[in-house]
DNA sequence: AATCATCTGGGACGCTTGACCAACTCGCCC
DNA sequence: GGGCGAGTTGGTCAAGCGTCCCAGATGATT
């Protein structure tokens, strides 16, 4: 409990709300319980955070920050799309499995979020960050593997986001890793079907795999 | 506040916490607000009742049972697959679209359930019901328009489930209904190419659409 | 009419919560 | 070295919570 700057400890704070609402959920943090998982005495909490809701509003800050930087994957150009969205899937898979409170935590945020009055647009923010990852990641597919997407990208964007949502919610009831995998990796192949293969004189510089055979 | 049967008591109880919760989510739903939705004396509460928890599970309960019944949709034989899929979850979506304070209610006691000690069998149930659900209109999908599923039953329902789920989930946030219903859709057709026509000596009496050219 | 189980109402208990305050301590700068 | 502001501390506040209790009203049974 030494003395630290007020910047250094707010984000102490933070990260222990963060720990305390992984463990415990939204519902169970409370300011005591930020203060003493941070080792800081309540008064503090009120020193650094406007209210309760200013600390929470960080929370969502970071967890939505640092969930859109764990989804940055790397995509190999060279490959066919089914295989490359299969392989982004799976290493997000290795990320959601990891951490399950962590998950968990963000549609408890999220629902959280749209019951407070004034915070829904971070729900709506929320969803937008992950629905640019989404896009960004699928372009990066596209550009990868020489494809078009035969729909919009926004409903592509959506479905993809939806197929993520339903397998980590479905998962995290049941924690049955097989199923729930199963299903994110048929879903996915579905979705690789959406991939059109352009007429070759359209795309040049685009890396080509073999099954480029125009009929 | 007249005099009422105990058993009557409890059912006015549940449906007002229903009504409480569906308007200002889990967290806000206390015993007094119960009571008072009701328009009960608050120690009416724990008269027909144990503990707010009993309450709360006879709650999940009402509302698994109700979601479950709502969603058994007929389904006309002699179309195809997709058509069939697709009318299914366009007639839920009209369910959903008209109760969003009931889905997003639904979520929030998943995640409730997931946390509370002992009601974690409560998601599981909640979800094995859905998946039943799902089996059961696929499976009636299949007999209506003399198909098959090339992949199992029960990677299909949880298929089917993942995609209803994410898609409401989705749409509780940004309440975009013409991009959720256009990200519906098209997941619809995507898990209705997983219809395969199985050889016409196997099957007889079903009907049958025009592609049925073999190659 | 008397009895009895059933149901109601108001009040109270003990606890937790977010918020706040005045007093105190430390380190830095003029 | 004496002020001075940033940071800490324990205590306190009102509000709200789940739970409990008990005197009294009610309606059926005898």
């Amino acid at each position: 409990m030494g003395r630290v700057a007020a910047g250094d400890r707010r984000q102490q704070l933070i990260e222990a709300a963060i720990r305390v609402a992984e463990r415990d959920g939204i519902a169970a943090t409370t300011t005591r319980r930020i203060a003493a998982e941070a080792g800081a005495s309540l008064a503090s909490v009120h020193y650094c955070f406007r209210s309760k809701q200013e600390l929470l509003q960080e929370v969502l800050t970071a967890i939505i920050t640092e969930l859109a930087e764990a989804a940055r994957g790397e995509v190999r150009p060279g490959i066919d799309a089914g295989t490359l969205l299969r392989e982004g899937l799976q290493a997000l898979w290795v990320i959601v499995e990891k951490e399950p409170g962590k998950q968990q935590l963000t549609y408890e945020l999220t629902h959280y979020a749209l019951r407070q009055p004034g915070m829904d647009s971070f729900a709506l923010w929320q969803y937008e960050m992950s629905y640019a990852a989404c896009s960004a990641h699928l372009e990066a597919i596209a550009a990868a593997a020489g494809i078009t997407w035969s729909r919009p990208m926004p409903v592509l964007a959506r479905m993809l986001m939806t197929v993520i949502d339903g397998v980590v919610l479905g998962w995290l009831v049941d924690r049955d890793s097989p199923a729930a995998l199963a299903a994110l990796v048929s879903l996915a192949d579905l979705l690789a079907t959406l991939a059109v293969t352009p007429p070759s004189d359209e795309l040049e510089g685009a890396a080509l795999d073999g099954d480029l055979s125009p009929g």
